[in-house]
DNA sequence: CTCTCGTGAAAGTAAGCACTTGCATTCAGT
DNA sequence: ACTGAATGCAAGTGCTTACTTTCACGAGAG
């Protein structure tokens, strides 16, 4: 096996759990099943190593798949909803460990948070052109429902294993109602759409 | 001053912005302006110091003020997400390191963890009136839109420093446009009442 | 005046940290 | 068979960490 590559995977798994500060070379390397010194052989330093590490997994969070005209809103949305909430789901201990490092390390975020926002304002223009299409009703802004939907599906994944007592939905079912509750906000009509794809789940 | 009181200060300042491993006895101290030894001459360590700090801050954070019965579903919940946004804002870097550490210290994070959940269930239990009284239309999980509520602000307050470019709203007319949204999703009729208020932001 | 209590200052200890050096081993290419 | 590159291993360097020990000082209570 290649130990650079065994090196980067598993310095995205101690930071994941630990942080800058807790992701020693040491356990790094253990992690790695990899000599210390190889460690500093392949990249130099701990900082260059992490570097690397994170601008990796970062690039592949988000995918929209959002289509540029909207056709069905209701099932485009929650194909939305559901890749998007598996994606987070998946990294929600990485994201955890790099949002609590924002304040110390805002450089290691900033790849994270600029993807994420490519992803936000490809969702906004898309609400935009439900608007101007006339698929969805009401005075509403694109901006606050984007971050409403994203919102609430970020917040779920966050919350739900810190505070498994507020979750009685499970996932699917709860991206659903999600789901259900924001075309309802902004006036989308065919709720019947989502209704049915919930027995799906 | 006390120098007690000076290093429980102190010492959030310091977690919330380097977590538990940045947050070095002699910082503490230093912030503080307290000797590194009275530190331990008070606390015995650096752990105890850090846990009665936290559950202290932890403490007053959440105040739901929710009557027991929806009289005016569209003010209440306008007051209800202004105060806990504004409490979420005031208290960001804690709660973001806090949820950062989560992975090797659930037990700190518990208490807050706890407080969050009981203002989420007030919540529910408000919503599920709304429905028994006819407040509110439309076939929706309590559940799940406490959580999307909550889920929404928590997620503004979360984003907003690390990627600001996804915010073009100003933060009180966010909240206003996100309640606004959330009304329609739950079929709460008097949305002029929010609109109205929104010119006093 | 004295005694105690809270504090500061300086020094030290044992451990852990990132990182280095030197040498032995293995294994592929020629 | 020889070479060179990649790796492991043991040891060590200089710094930081949590925490301890010792001594000195000042104020308030008896």
């Amino acid at each position: 096996m290649d130990a650079r590559e065994q090196l980067l995977q598993a310095a995205i798994k101690v930071y994941s759990t630990s942080g800058v500060r807790g992701a020693t070379t040491k356990r790094i390397a253990l992690e790695a099943n990899v000599n210390e010194v190889t460690l500093f052989r392949h990249f130099g330093s701990k900082e260059a190593l992490l570097q690397e590490a994170l601008a990796r997994s970062a690039q592949a969070l988000f995918e929209s798949g959002l289509p540029a005209e909207p056709r069905d809103p209701a099932s485009e949305l929650l194909a939305l909803a559901r890749n998007h909430y598996k994606a987070l789901w998946e990294h929600r201990e990485l994201i955890r460990v790099a949002m609590g490092e924002f304040g110390e390390h805002p450089e290691s975020t900033h790849v994270a948070c600029e993807a994420s926002a490519r992803f936000d304002s490809e969702l906004k223009s898309y609400l935009t052109q439900l608007k101007i299409q006339g698929l969805a009703s009401g005075d509403w802004d694109p901006d606050a429902a984007a971050a409403m939907l994203l919102g609430t599906l970020f917040s779920d994944v966050m919350g739900r294993d810190c505070m498994p007592q507020c979750y009685s939905l499970g996932q699917d079912a709860a991206v659903v109602e999600y789901l259900s509750l924001f075309l309802r906000a902004i006036g989308v009509e065919t709720a019947a759409h989502v209704r049915a794809s919930r027995s799906r789940s």
